[in-house]
DNA sequence: TGCCAGGCCGGGT
DNA sequence: ACCCGGCATGGC
C-alpha cells in the first residue's frame, strides 16, 4: 500500500528530527555554499567557507574584488576550484549588475523569474538555482538531488530516468506550498540518502523505510 | 587504497 | 534530444 508524500515526510521526520537546514550563517553565505557543494561533500566545503569567513570574504562587493588566483586559492578545499571560481565570479557578476549587490532586492523578483535569471547565470543549473531560492531566499522552491532521485527510484516510486522537472513535480504538485516543508523535506533526503542509500553501496535492507516501500525492486548499478 | 561526494558545462553523436 | 568526459579535494 502507498502512503502520501506527507506520510513520507511525518516518517522522515520522525526518524531523524529536525535538520537544521542550511547550515550557512547568511544568505550570501548560503548561495556561496550552494555554487561550492555541487557534487562534493559538504566536509569540504566548510573549510572552503572557513576561509572565505576569515578573510571577511563574505560580502558580495569584497568578494568581487577579490583575484581569480586568489579565490581559487581559499576555495581549493571545496574540489573543482577553477570551475567553481568561474562559476561563483559569475554570480557576484550577476549580482553586482542586476542588483547592485543587494540581495534584498535580488529576493523581491517574483519567483519564476528570479529563477530563470539564476539558470542563465553560468554555473548554475536547477539544483543550485532552487537551493538559492529556497535557502537564501525563503522562497517555495522544491530542491532535487541526487539522493532524492536515487532514493525515490530504488524504491520504484519514479523511474530512474526520471527528469529534474518530473521529480520536482511529483513534490510539488502532491504537498501543500510551505517553504519550511521544503525545506526539511529535502534536507531529511539528504540525510536519509548519506546515512542509507550511497552510490554504488546500497543498504535499502536496512533503510528505515524498507519498512512500507516496495521491497526488493530491482537496482540500476552505479545508481 | 580506491571510491565517492547535496552538479554543471560543452562537445560529440 | 541524449550521452559522455572533464573538473579536484578530502574523508572513510
Amino acid at each position: 500500500m502507498k502512503i502520501t508524500l506527507t506520510q513520507l515526510y511525518e516518517r522522515l521526520f520522525d526518524e531523524f528530527g529536525p535538520q537544521h537546514w542550511w547550515p550557512g550563517r547568511s544568505p550570501l553565505e548560503v548561495m556561496i555554499g550552494a555554487v561550492l557543494v555541487q557534487n562534493t561533500a559538504w566536509s569540504n566545503v566548510r573549510h572552503a567557507i572557513e576561509n572565505l569567513r576569515d578573510a571577511d570574504l563574505i560580502d558580495v562587493h569584497a568578494l568581487y574584488a577579490v583575484s581569480t588566483a586568489e579565490l581559487e586559492e581559499l576555495i581549493r578545499p571545496a574540489g573543482y576550484f577553477r570551475v567553481k571560481t568561474r562559476r561563483l565570479r559569475a554570480l557576484l557578476a550577476y549580482l553586482v549588475e542586476q542588483y547592485d549587490g543587494s540581495l534584498e532586492r535580488m529576493f523581491t523578483t517574483a519567483l519564476d523569474t528570479l529563477r530563470e535569471e539564476l539558470l542563465a547565470v553560468h554555473g548554475i543549473g536547477p539544483e543550485t538555482a532552487d537551493s538559492i531560492l529556497l535557502y537564501a531566499g525563503e522562497l517555495p522552491a522544491f530542491v532535487v538531488d541526487t539522493y532524492t532521485h536515487r532514493v525515490l527510484a530504488r524504491h520504484g516510486w519514479i523511474g530512474f530516468g526520471a527528469d529534474y522537472h518530473a521529480i520536482q513535480d511529483y513534490f510539488v504538485q502532491g504537498l501543500p506550498e510551505e517553504v519550511p516543508l521544503y525545506n526539511e523535506f529535502h534536507a531529511l533526503f539528504v540525510r536519509l540518502g548519506k546515512d542509507f542509500c550511497r552510490k554504488s553501496r546500497p543498504k535499502c535492507d536496512v533503510c528505515p523505510l524498507g519498512d512500507w516501500l516496495p521491497s526488493g525492486h530491482p537496482l540500476e548499478p552505479d545508481f
